[in-house]
RNA sequence: GGAGGGGUUCCCGAGUGGCCAAAGGGAUCAGACUGUAAAUCUGACGCGAAAGCUUCGGUGGUUCGAAUCCACCUCCCUCCA
């Protein structure tokens, strides 16, 4: 791919937000294959979908014949990114932050081919940061900044601004140490452009001003806009919460259903975002599913090329084998050999001892993880919103889970597959006893 | 160090002695309608099956009774030094 066709096609895909250089980076993409750099800072032990778009940024520059850094900050993870933050934040120790950042090494480097012709790396700022000295710092890298020009950096105005709010020196100093990252990275690796989410600007411009002043380098800047849904609500996050990278933290089955629930309104900006369908596929899938009655495919394909992408085939596999036994089957109706592989592919599952049952439903469903407090589950009893192997619980029997969870009820004699609501199912099994 | 302002249930934000488990909005959950979509409508929304229990930065105090008053402590913000 040409480097104005990957523009071109980062354009129709309505990935770029602001470029920094713009009228002189289709000339110095076509120069040859470049370096380009992303950071992601461990504030968790795993990234999740909010970082799937630069991510794959960087893959499609991958593709397009350039080599991407993935920067992971063990440094700037210890000092806290203030950008657009709305309060100072808790330090992390830092071993905690060593060990998160392992982490996201591992699970970046996933998303980028680290072999091949022009292989990808993966770096951490820790590298060039943690033995430069206090004055040296400030000597030969914080001289180059103006206090004037950064507090005038809309990602910090309102934390100065704002009654009630404020911001530490320590924080205001990240974009310092990012913008260093920068010159560092373009000194070492050649590194001409950087990508990040809109709300980097600041801290990408900053490191453009820093390297040209420490090495006289022409650097680019190139951001994604951020994600936002059609009603206003944050995406990423559900009521079970994140939506994390990591299968352990975000099953796969949860991740798949994430993107299956997708609302019209959002799901072809998502393919355009989050898939390498390219955009007339994505096009003819649109129009396809307007002129259909019912419901839209797109959804399902988004949910496929996703949860490929971050889970695998296998991961994949597993998500429609449990999405198609709860929503497109009788899930009653599978063999036991099935049931236990549902619960191995990521189904919420748990044990259930018949001769230690608590007192209530409610508690038991809870305590399960099915719903946050019992007046929940009570509500969605008096609804008729439970049900155990498809069959609706009377809420008068909350005080007699026994009777709910009777053997003679149970699939195979060992499962019950419990419904609360529309879309959430947990497998309890009975103990070998 | 001085002066002033503030810390309310997930978030924003009312509440300034009883009528307060605490307005309103958002988020979230459940139901109806649908397509595991959106919008809309309904119900729930500190915990508990219930009796009841625990909250309004912390600790003590005043009072029959405090989120509301007093003292001290703590954290944050603004201005001054």
């Amino acid at each position: 791919m040409s480097s104005s066709a990957l523009l071109d096609d980062l354009r129709a895909r309505g990935l770029v937000f602001q470029i920094a250089g713009e009228d002189a980076i289709a000339e110095w993409l076509d120069g040859g294959s470049r370096t380009l750099y992303c950071g992601f800072d461990p504030t968790a032990d795993s990234l999740h979908i909010g970082s799937l778009v630069p991510l794959l940024m960087l893959r499609r520059f991958q593709d397009a014949g350039h080599r991407p850094l993935a920067l992971v900050g063990g440094a700037t993870g210890l000092i806290g990114d203030p950008s657009f933050k709305a309060a100072e934040r808790q330090l992390n120790t830092p071993d905690i932050v060593a060990g998160w950042t392992d982490k996201l090494r591992q699970q970046v480097g996933r998303f980028i081919d680290l072999g091949g012709e022009n292989p990808a790396l993966v770096v951490n700022n820790l590298d060039w940061t943690q033995n430069l000295d206090v004055l040296t710092f400030l000597r030969d890298i914080g001289k180059h900044f103006s206090i004037n020009a950064m507090i005038q950096k809309e990602s910090v105005k309102q934390r100065i601004e704002r009654e009630g709010s404020g911001i530490s020196f320590t924080e205001f100093t990240y974009m310092i140490l990012q913008s260093f990252d920068f010159s560092e990275l373009y000194k070492l690796y050649d590194c001409g452009l950087q990508i990040g989410g809109s709300d980097q600007w600041g801290n990408i411009t900053g490191g453009i001003d820093l390297t040209r002043r420490m090495h006289g380098g022409h650097v680019f800047g190139l951001t994604m806009p951020l994600i936002t849904k059609a009603d206003g609500t944050k995406f990423g996050k559900t009521e079970s919460g994140t939506i994390w990278l990591d299968g352990s933290k975000t099953s796969p089955y949860a991740f798949y259903q994430f993107w299956l629930n997708t609302s019209d309104a959002d799901v072809y900006k998502f393919l355009r975002y989050f898939t390498f369908l390219s955009v007339a596929d994505i096009e003819q899938i649109e129009q396809a599913d307007a002129a259909r009655d019912g419901r839209p495919e797109g959804q399902a394909i988004l949910a496929r090329e996703v949860t490929r992408l971050v889970h695998g085939e296998e991961g994949l596999l597993a998500a429609q084998r449990i999405t198609e036994a709860l929503f497109n089957g009788d899930a009653t109706a599978l063999s036991a050999d099935d049931l236990e592989q549902l619960a191995l592919d990521g189904l919420p599952s748990s044990k259930l001892d018949r001769e230690a049952m608590p007192e209530t439903l409610t508690q038991l469903l809870t305590e399960a993880g099915m719903a946050a407090s019992g007046k929940q589950v009570k509500d969605a009893l008096s609804r008729g919103a439970v049900l155990i192997n498809g069959q609706p619980v009377d809420a008068a029997l909350n005080g007699d889970p026994a009777s709910c969870f009777h053997n003679n009820a149970a699939v195979h004699g060992r499962f019950w597959l419990v419904r609360l609501g529309k879309k959430k199912y947990h497998l309890f099994t009975r103990t070998a006893a």
